[in-house]
DNA sequence: ATATTTTGTTCAGAGTAACGAACGCAATAT
DNA sequence: ATATTGCGTTCGTTACTCTGAACAAAATAT
């Protein structure tokens, strides 16, 4: 399991089969910096730019910053509370559910 | 409905009573470049920069940026919670947020 | 009114993000 | 064998990030 931003690119560019210079075209950069990322200790890139990278592997920003997977599907705030309930322990997951159970119920 | 980095930073801080200074220590930053994220033209902050900030502000970098990705890696439970949550109302979405953020007080 | 405190703005400088261009080093072609 | 092509690596340079400290303006206290 990859730990640092730069095997996590690496470990995600090999597995599209992207080399430095396909993923550099991909995501409006270039490939010896693509390499100084992967490479170089400690890589500290631009947001403009880990975006782009972010979006041709296929994975957000806070997966490549950070350990977690993250959700961006509806707002912002969304996500991240949804980042926040992941991060919650098992029994206070259930707890959550069933009050939503409660307060949702004959909807599904 | 705010357009630009800079604007949405300031809308969030705004919202949330934060001064540049408090915002700055919260986000292990400055206030002037804080300031200058808000007003100078264009600001092209680090990954890091901005994933800390996002965080205090309580969206993600994606929302910031403007870019708003879609997939996502969740548990089938989870998944399922997420799309239950996704149909409440406002009001009890912020009671939730409300009670997540008094449980996980400390974490950040 | 005028001190005092709080908040926002400006600026010079250190450090580095990001690039192009050159280089090494395989594998494959001729 | 030796070109050729594809991919990774190194390096010098430019432009910008990010900060601390000083300055300005606004808000609050006396």
């Amino acid at each position: 399991m990859p730990t640092t931003l730069g095997s996590k690119i690496k470990k995600l560019r090999d597995e599209k089969g992207y080399t430095l210079e396909k993923l550099a075209d991909l995501a409006e950069s270039s490939k010896s910096y693509i390499w100084e990322l992967e490479n170089k200790s400690p890589p500290r890139p631009s947001a403009e730019k880990l975006s782009k990278i972010a979006e041709h592997l296929g994975v957000t920003i806070e997966y490549l910053l950070n350990a977690d997977s993250g959700v961006t599907r509806e707002t912002a705030e969304d996500a991240h509370f949804y980042r926040k309930y992941q991060t919650m322990d098992v029994k206070t997951k259930d707890m959550l559910k069933a009050m939503v159970n409660k307060w949702t119920e004959g909807n599904d």
